[in-house]
DNA sequence: TATTGTTATACTCTATAACTATA
DNA sequence: TATAGTTATAGAGTATAACAATA
């Protein structure tokens, strides 16, 4: 398998995907002692972040590929009572998904020990001032794919 | 959602698991239509800088999270055609797996595509030089973990 | 006893397309 | 006509535990 790209062009891209692959396979299993996984928990930090409530475009848009997919997601979520959904407010059509006490509740229960492998499993094994580097550099890539799921 | 860890970092964190799968999502439409999924094509990619072939627990342990999703999936090239399986010379439990003609035939019939679009939906979203030095922030990443899959 | 690999099982997740309602 | 969201469906992938064979 050598070929057009230089090994190392190729093994930027081969590390970016296995190492977030490995950093959120090792995270889940602490995600799951709360009844979490990756995907609920990152809907449930979005919402933490807005106390308004989200659009379920933008949280689709943001977190996941199919509306569809969100839908499930949600929907498990609001059986369990850690989201709730109503109507937006400006477009009938529209529907915005809030946490709730509850979620607040279990969020907060999961955050702690989630931040603790966030550092050993990660942050602990970049050098200094590794993180804000990578940020920057993949800031870029997400936003650049972003725009194209719009389009 | 703020707490002990400074935007930076978590957001370093958010950012890698995002743009790993962006990348990926991105270029499973081109490789569905030569049949392949990302762990698919990694397999075949990973055998296909390995004349004498790779065993089974090596695959695993480096491409999937279980021993039976490994089989599963290579049971499916198999089945294909792309990849064949015997026993292991010096081990009678172990099985070794090796691509085929018709196998190194799809990879190369999928390869420039995909080194296409790994171009067009990374490569060249990052700054110059951005390449090496995201491959070198992540390799302590990937062997951290790696090696605690072991454990 | 430990390891290799497979299998059976049961479950979760995903995406597509069809649909309703509203803009 | 286009968009927001849901639903139905059907398929793919996953992990666990139990198993057989070998070390």
């Amino acid at each position: 398998m050598s070929d057009k790209l230089d090994t190392e062009e190729l093994s930027a891209y081969f590390a970016l995907v296995v190492a977030g692959d490995l950093v959120q396979h090792a995270l889940s299993s602490q995600l799951a002692e709360h009844g979490l996984t990756p995907v609920k928990f990152s809907i449930l930090a979005s919402l933490s972040d807005a106390p308004d409530g989200v659009r379920m475009r933008e949280l689709a848009s943001a977190l996941v590929h199919s509306r569809s997919g969100l839908t499930y997601q949600v929907a498990q979520l609001e059986r369990q009572g850690l989201v709730s959904r109503s109507a937006a407010d400006d477009d009938d059509r529209g529907v915005v998904a809030r946490i709730t006490a509850d979620g607040t509740t279990l969020l907060q229960a999961a955050f702690p020990g989630h931040l603790e492998l966030v550092r050993a499993k990660f942050l602990d094994l970049l050098p200094r001032g590794g993180a804000e580097k990578l940020r920057r550099l993949l800031e870029p890539v997400v936003d650049g794919l972003r725009a194209d799921k719009a389009t």
